[in-house]
DNA sequence: CAAAATCTTGCACACTCTGCAAGTTTTTAT
DNA sequence: ATAAAAACTTGCAGAGTGTGCAAGATTTTG
């Protein structure tokens, strides 16, 4: 056991390497020259490997383009089961959100997080990728808020219409930071679920049938 | 201008039945083979036309197996913008959805939507397509419910959020209504809008905290 | 009925994606 | 350190996707 720097061997930090190489790579050159004249031959020999190795990494070109949205779910996920189960279900979500690294505190990559996420907004088959990806973090976070509130994670519809609601409010107050990139996206974000406790969601009167 | 039984010319009539014809060939052959099995080719040919048809049909086979999502959505709208203005806005939508045929009343195809969407749900791919359409569909909603709302599509976040939540309720009860086949799907959609409003989204500390 | 508009089809072509069989590099265990 | 095992990269072959174009067939229009 050759324990280095990091926790990882040699040959996952280069694998590590690649992908980054690989993401960077597809997202530089469908900025420069748009995404249909995008083509994995060219993502491959600009991140330095074979066109058979970009296959290796991801499923498509689409796949190395679009956020990789599964990133910190598992983190948001533990955050999630942490907090204080006296909190609104809805309450702990977004805590546990914000307080995670889900969209990357990291400001540095910031311009790159907006163009990738401009870019996903314009391109419906990115959209459509990014959204499928969106729905398996979604059953994740279902499964995790199942199991905080002690319920049947496939019977009860309420955990997946809590984790669809709040996905939702992410999805809007990203499309919104995307729209006009000055506000910051945390306070979108706050907004966003503030706004969903004031939907007309509560209704009192169900119409007596006309 | 001969005015034939439908109001349809025989062109248009035509269209709509090679339309039918595809994508009945193609759901057919995707349960008989399965979808990795299943080829444009072996499609067109099925229904009778060649492959560079079938592509001046679909853009794609997912785009031909994927529910039209798009195609009620207008008279939902409508409807929408008909319902008495001091509705609250959810309840508002589900009734437009619920009084539309946005699920295709026909019980005739029951089975054939309900293949249909399980397919759906088993494979990313079709998934992701859907959604993808799903969410063109939520943008005309959103733009529906700001004209009734009287506030700005893109400026505010009200209507998109509502739209998103109104999505993420029908989606969850399709699902529900794919997994365990027997209840009606109206019986879910209404389930699935009700407990919209107990999801604890106004913060009140619904749990005394065992 | 003839001109215009529209639809279908075959063909060529670039690109996507997968399985397989080398060859190469890293890891593991001696 | 070294040899065997495991994992990664790559080229190649091949099936399939998706688009532009032009010729031919069909429908519509006047």
């Amino acid at each position: 056991m050759t324990e280095h720097a990091a926790g990882l061997g040699r040959r996952q930090q280069k694998k590590r390497e690649t992908r980054r190489a690989i993401r960077d790579a597809a997202l530089d050159l469908a900025l420069e020259n748009g995404l249909e004249n995008l083509t994995v031959e060219a993502i491959a020999q600009t991140a330095g490997v074979s066109s058979r190795t970009f296959f290796n990494y991801f499923s498509s070109k689409e796949d190395a383009l679009v956020t990789q949205a599964a990133e910190g779910a598992d983190q948001v996920c533990k955050l999630l089961l942490e907090r204080p189960s006296d909190e609104p279900p809805l309450e702990a979500f977004r805590n546990a959100v914000i307080y995670s690294n889900y969209f990357g505190a990291d400001p540095v990559n910031r311009e790159r997080v907006l163009a990738r996420q401009r870019l996903t907004q314009c391109h419906p088959s990115l959209m459509a990728h990014h959204l499928g990806k969106i729905a398996m973090v979604e059953r994740t976070f279902a499964d995790a808020l199942a199991e905080r509130m002690g319920v049947d994670a496939e019977g009860d519809m309420t955990p997946q219409l809590l984790a669809a609601v709040a996905m939702s409010a992410i999805r809007v107050a990203v499309r919104q930071w995307v729209h006009k990139g000055d506000l910051p996206l945390y306070d979108l974000l706050e907004t966003a679920f503030k706004q969903l406790e004031h939907l007309g969601l509560a209704t009192q009167h169900p119409e007596p049938a006309g």
